[in-house]
DNA sequence: AAAATGTTTTTTATAGATAATATGCTTTTT
DNA sequence: AAAAAGCATATTATCTATAAAAAACATTTT
């Protein structure tokens, strides 16, 4: 069966909505709110039964007003608005972060599904999604294997990731335009602005991070880049939460290695621009692999059952 | 319930081991069996039962005596050997390649698993693994989008080879050795040997082609270029299918493309050899993109139910 | 008549069931 | 005692069933 995800996805924006609006206001039609929740009607009518169900709204005849603001209460909690691949994603990443996993593991997929709660077909999607990442391998007929987030892995990663790092510069050079120049000001103001208040606000670089890579990533305009680029910041999410140590300094480094960059672009001098991302990427790179390093737990303080 | 492919896969396998030995010669023991199979022994002896029952080895005791040669018609057919996953695989390519689906057509998942005789289940997971392909699209809670082998679809595509293999030939350089230099040898002959049949034997070079990338793109050892490798020659073995006009001339001059390149590998002279890479990637992709062109049929021609 | 609502049909997401296959344990044979 | 065979259990691949959600169609309201 179907878990209501979407339904209560869509009565928490609807929610957001009726907040948006004075107490005894007309929502708009259906077709209009199906458009602006991006759902379709089906559930945007559930979810306006729902509403009026819980008084927060008013259904009579064609109109739908609004009763009073939502609470904080009425909305649904983030773990039920989570479809059950999302909910899969997070718990098994969750599960390999605090070392559930170690590279070369077998994975049970029976079991490990029993222990996320979920059915064994809906991890098996999962899995196979993931496969693609080199995350995980399957052994048909027989098990998956948990590769995970190994040296060579990281070492690997890299190595694409400067391929394409640096063939986004000479695509970013090479279809400069006023929009382009834009979004470079832009991002050096960005830069500036939290390299200014580094001391305090470090932790702000991991979203600017993953803003300036995709902007540079869009000017190659490469679906299989896309891919790996979306694969590096899943990767460069879990690292995060992972390394801790040193993380304003290196933060302060990584802000001060994108400006070198933004500014060779800016001065369309390609040579500069290689040479700031090449050695932006190497620091990354040595980064990351500490990561993994610190990251590495020792057997025997495994949450897997011993025997 | 699942196929029965991998025990008729593993018998037919037994047949050639039977085929192997002298009749009435004894065969191994189940675990021997087992690994020479790559089966689990519960299949191994369903097989020897199979063949037992047919009067192909004579089981008594602890002895599987071979009883008869098996004749090609004791085999189990290629349809029945394969898994309902790659069936599906070859089914939908084929419908593809057949011009079953035009870009931007949304996939009715259950029609389609109708159509090709399998439940929804196997289809979305066969969506799923080549949605990493860019082949497909998934609109969630909605349905599949068919994006295919269109123009861009082509243009990235070998945009990325030809940094891949630009990256394969230095790293190749970079890590030349005696095993390589034997592999650089071999290739030479095996491609001078084509070239001396060319006229009537140019068929042959779609195989070599695939050795002879996929040798280059070992040198990088990359798990990540090793994917995208793996979609290039899924592309590329289609694109053989599709495109007939002109083979035997475009792969004359993609065999002495590729001399060129073992040549300058050999002489270890990177600048040549990037040369002769990039000048194969330039033809590459101009027969991609033509092979594309050709393949694409008016809509009115094609097999779509209209209304 | 255009837009909105009401109703029905189709399709997707997910769980559950089951035969095929793999794995692990026990007994027999060499 | 080591290897093989026999037996029991666990796990995977696949199908079927069903509620949720989307889409299509019909009817009403502005």
């Amino acid at each position: 069966m179907r878990t209501k995800a979407v339904l209560k996805r869509c009565f928490n924006l609807l929610l957001n909505e009726i907040r948006s609006l004075p107490v005894g206001a007309k929502l708009g039609s259906e077709p209009e709110l199906a458009k602006i929740l991006r759902v379709s009607r089906t559930t945007v009518r559930s979810a306006l039964v729902e509403a009026d169900a819980r008084g927060l709204i008013k259904i009579s005849g064609r109109q739908r007003l609004t009763l009073r603001i939502p609470s904080p209460s009425d909305y649904f909690a983030d773990s039920e608005t989570e479809s059950v691949s999302d909910a899969v994603a997070h718990r098994f990443l969750s599960h390999v972060s605090s070392g559930g996993f170690q590279p070369g593991d077998t994975i049970n997929g029976l079991g490990l599904a029993r222990e996320l709660g979920i059915s064994v077909a809906a991890l098996r999607e999962y899995l196979n999604r993931f496969e693609r990442f080199g995350l995980v391998e399957r052994k048909p007929n027989t098990s998956w294997i948990f590769r995970g987030f190994t040296e060579d892995f990281a070492l690997e990663l890299s190595e694409i990731r400067e391929l394409f790092e640096l063939h986004a510069v000479e695509s970013f050079l090479a279809s400069m335009s006023t929009t382009r120049r834009r979004v470079l000001d832009d991002m050096e103001r960005r830069h500036l602005h939290l390299l200014a208040r580094i001391e305090t606000d470090f932790l702000e670089f991991s979203e600017l991070d993953a803003t300036f890579h995709r902007e540079l990533a869009s000017a190659a305009k490469n679906r299989f880049m896309d891919q790996i680029q979306e694969l590096i910041s899943l990767v460069f999410h879990y690292h995060y939460l992972w390394n801790k140590v040193g993380e304003r300094d290196r933060n302060h480094a990584a802000t001060l290695e994108h400006l070198e960059i933004i500014r060779a672009l800016k001065a369309q001098d390609k040579n500069a621009a290689l040479h700031a991302c090449r050695k932006h990427m190497k620091s990354a790179k040595t980064t990351l692999l500490r990561s993994i390093k610190v990251n590495k737990v020792p057997r025997s303080f495994h949450t897997l059952k011993m025997t």
